[in-house]
DNA sequence: TTATAAAATTAAGTTTACTTAAAAAATGAA
DNA sequence: TTCATTTTTTAAGTAAACTTAATTTTATAA
């Protein structure tokens, strides 16, 4: 199936708020893709009529398995790519993702083989999300809670829910990375607001802000 | 100057016309872009409103300013690329071309510059074309002479015109590449046909194929 | 010089991926 | 249950980058 920039970003935004077992209205995909819901509409129905997602009138669309299939090579792309730009070319955490979604769309198969080969088919990108190998295949998922559904106590960093420009400066400022290790000392009751350390610094961060941070406890 | 992928492969088409001192006509590029020719005449009318080329009814268009430094541009992106699919990502000579041009145009100066820092500065590609800077300075120009306007004697290539897919399959099948030492033995008289020897071996080439191969003088 | 071939242009149309504006449908709080 | 807000759709239109077909211009060779 051959498929254009524009196809492959509209799928793969349904397969990530699917992924998270949330609903991709027209609304939801139109702000995620900076298009307008008319455009969203409009692609819905080509979409629709090639048999990759499903859409009924008014109702949030849904992958086919073919839908599916072109996602997760998207997904394949975009996440060898972050890692072949922060791994290789040191590209820090916060330029990978939009210098990977200026090039993915026109990667080859047979070049995206030799990047993952180079990369020694790394199953997880720099932000901790899964890289579906060349049969749409994933690694064994990882448990992993978000940050401001725990005790308090240490954790461990798995995963960065990355991908949405509002998070984005706040990790930038912070460095925050996968593998860094978090004090969970408190949440506040009246703004669920949580106070953390990081190598001895104390600091607050928003509930909204931890949500997007999944964390694995540390025995400690 | 932003400007799509179309655009910048139509300059750099000029462009790589110009450099050879050929006229950059509407069939000529039409069939470098594979493009109709009427979708040459449009292109260029709209360059010319942008300052881009010089454009005059029925006659071959030409690069400004202003389109030279877009062209260097993209060919810096071209040959930066080429020789990193083949330096770091071990991509054939023969494959490197069409992988590039896929990816591009969409490559931002910022990634363009640690691809250079990455490979240390490269002053020619893999094909021994030389690679603009920065500034879209060239690095100084090396005298090679092709192959079939030589006498006998043995030669270094310095340089392969590959970019024309004709000639790729000769190549491919070869494996000639840059630092190759070869030995004219002589030129037949009829067909203009060179007879060379490299590594022992001896083989006959057309006069179109050794046209495109650019080489020193080896003292032997 | 003139006919013919080659090259370039013009005109009209297509596809993709959007846009804005208005209308319709769904949702949800009073 | 109704009315206001939100969401979605419809309608109409745009810009880029093409295409084919017909026409015009230029080049060339007899
Ligand atoms: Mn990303
Ligand atoms: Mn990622
Ligand atoms: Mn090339
Ligand atoms: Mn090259």
């Amino acid at each position: 199936m051959k498929t254009s920039p524009a196809v492959e970003k509209f799928l793969r935004s349904i397969y990530l708020l699917e992924v998270r077992n949330q609903k991709a209205s027209g609304i939801t995909l139109a702000s995620k893709l900076n298009i307008s819901p008319a455009a969203v509409t409009d692609m819905a129905i080509k979409l629709a009529n090639k048999g990759l997602i499903k859409y009924q009138k008014h109702q949030s669309v849904k992958l086919t398995t073919k839908g599916l299939k072109v996602a997760l090579n998207a997904s394949r792309k975009h996440r060898l790519w972050e890692t072949f730009l922060h791994k290789t070319l040191k590209l820090s955490l916060d330029e990978i993702h939009i210098e990977a979604e200026l090039i993915e769309s026109n990667t080859s198969t047979k070049l995206l083989n030799m990047m993952e080969e180079y990369l020694n088919f790394p199953e997880h990108d720099p932000h901790g999300d899964p890289i579906p190998d060349k049969n749409g295949i994933l690694p064994e998922k990882q448990k992993f809670t978000p940050l401001n559904e725990n005790i308090p106590g240490s954790y461990q960093i798995g995963r960065i829910h990355f991908e949405s420009n509002e998070i984005n400066d706040f990790f930038t400022e912070y460095e925050f990375k996968v593998g860094d290790i978090l004090e969970l000392v408190l949440i506040f009751k009246m703004d669920n607001a949580l106070l953390i350390k990081r190598n001895k610094v104390s600091m607050v961060i928003s509930n909204n802000i931890a949500s997007r941070i999944l964390v694995n406890k540390v025995i400690s």
